[in-house]
DNA sequence: GACGATGAGTACGTATGCGTACGAACGCTC
DNA sequence: GAGCGTTCGTACGCATACGTACTCATCGTC
């Protein structure tokens, strides 16, 4: 699990936009890991040890009342990183982190983030940044679940799932679907059927295609974008120059 | 507007909270303030000039997708504040905040809390503290309107808006409500029977009694209660010594 | 190549909430 | 105390989604 520390070259976009010398003091404690479906990268309650820089797959933030019920309120992607309580100051969550969409990270110890928090300003302000865009997409999620259609909704969680996984083909079941949108198995394959007829996608078993991201896109209506936008606003292009070595790094958000 | 700054009794409980220190670094910025029904306090993608510590009333932080369709996604009342970007270092908001139920809060410059917040890290604590538990505020809202009720969900924000009036009185129309919901008016009138039929509360014309908060929680089921329990865990209760002058404060959340 | 498990299609009755609309009650102003 | 705007009660038809449940398809496994 470990690896030769010396250089990484960065999928995730946070790490990709750190200073050099940011860089140099997050670098010693990362540790590359594979991220297995279902894992648990965060539980309620929990105190977080890790916190994850995802290079490839997905990870999942998901909210609960005081009892079970979970409903996703959060994605993340190599556009991110999990621990956002960490960021804040906290050592724990109420909310559940897992692995949606298999891949890899780059992990850190929370204490080790802690420690490189405050040393350096610069480092808090990027890794605030990205909080913002988190919180703004919770804040659109719970928009679309008041205002929404089911279609809709599903179309929205469609597009930001292609966005982080950067592939045509979402790995996905109908229950799966169902417990993250919150909703009945049966209504995500009727509304599946409707995308599927509109040649916005089509299904096979566990896996949907994504074939036509504006028919999609009108499905989310103006809930698809906010996010997105705020993330290249803050995030901006990101210069080549005075950065850490980064890989071709995954597509963006279409608005 | 502006006020004699040497002493001031706080409200706030985040003010409550400073230390000395901290209180000595910003007392000279507030300014006290009143609020006014429907004052903005922050509007979409305009420069947050200020920041507000409510003492009595409620702000309301609603978001929209790229267009209109605003659904309150946040409440802030005596325990918080605004400008939650402005901690995170941002200087906009994609969200509006509005004045919900009129009041008075301590205001400070944008400006004057970032370099506060440079200068302190205890205050940064504090405040991002804050800001963990409107994160879940925020969470929990996308949890209750994908899977509460109508009445649920008006259960839930009755009983937060009470918890930040301390009063029994809530003074909402039913148009208002449904607003902030994003529901249906007649829907918010029909919910608000069903309430009144089992003597929870007693609605009069722009007015909501709160009459039986234990049955207005059965409705709003696990989803009301947790961001005031992670409130109360991280600001615990209020050690009177070493703290910052403090009036009696308003109600915390009833379990 | 049969078996069990998982995933997907479908169906029926019901509940919840929407859009719209109209009228009644209340409260303020002149 | 007449007039008017706001607030609230109510109703009807319809769309959306639910809960439940049964069948069929697909896949991996022995």
């Amino acid at each position: 699990m470990a690896n030769d520390k010396s250089k990484f070259v960065f999928r995730n976009r946070l790490l990709c936009a750190l200073s050099p010398s940011d860089a140099a003091l997050l670098t010693p404690h990362l540790r590359a890991v594979t991220l297995k479906l279902r894992q648990e990268l965060e539980q309620p309650g929990r105190p977080i040890r890790r916190v994850y820089f995802i290079e490839r797959g997905i990870a999942s933030v998901v909210s609960a009342g005081i009892g079970k019920d979970r409903v996703e309120t959060g994605l993340i992607g190599p556009e991110g990183m999990t621990g956002l309580m960490v960021l804040l100051g906290n050592h724990q969550s109420p909310n559940a982190t897992f692995i949606q969409a298999e891949g890899t990270a780059l992990a850190i110890d929370a204490d080790a983030l802690r420690v490189a928090l405050e040393k350096s300003e610069s480092l808090r302000r990027l890794l605030l940044k990205y909080a913002q865009v988190f919180v703004i997409q919770t804040a659109q999620t719970a928009v679309a679940n008041a205002r929404l259609t089911l279609e809709g909704r599903l179309a929205r969680w469609l597009l930001m799932t292609q966005d982080r996984l950067g592939e045509s083909k979402v790995p996905m079941t109908h229950e799966f679907l169902s417990v993250m949108l919150g909703v009945r198995r049966a209504g995500v394959t009727e509304a599946l059927h409707a995308l599927e007829g509109k040649r916005a996608i089509r299904a096979r078993r566990g896996e949907i295609d994504i074939l036509d991201r504006k028919i999609i896109q009108k499905r989310a209506g103006t809930l698809y974008g906010l996010p997105e936008a705020e993330y290249e606003r803050l995030f901006g292009t990101p210069s080549p120059s005075s950065r850490t070595p980064c890989a071709g790094r995954a597509r963006t958000a279409a608005t």
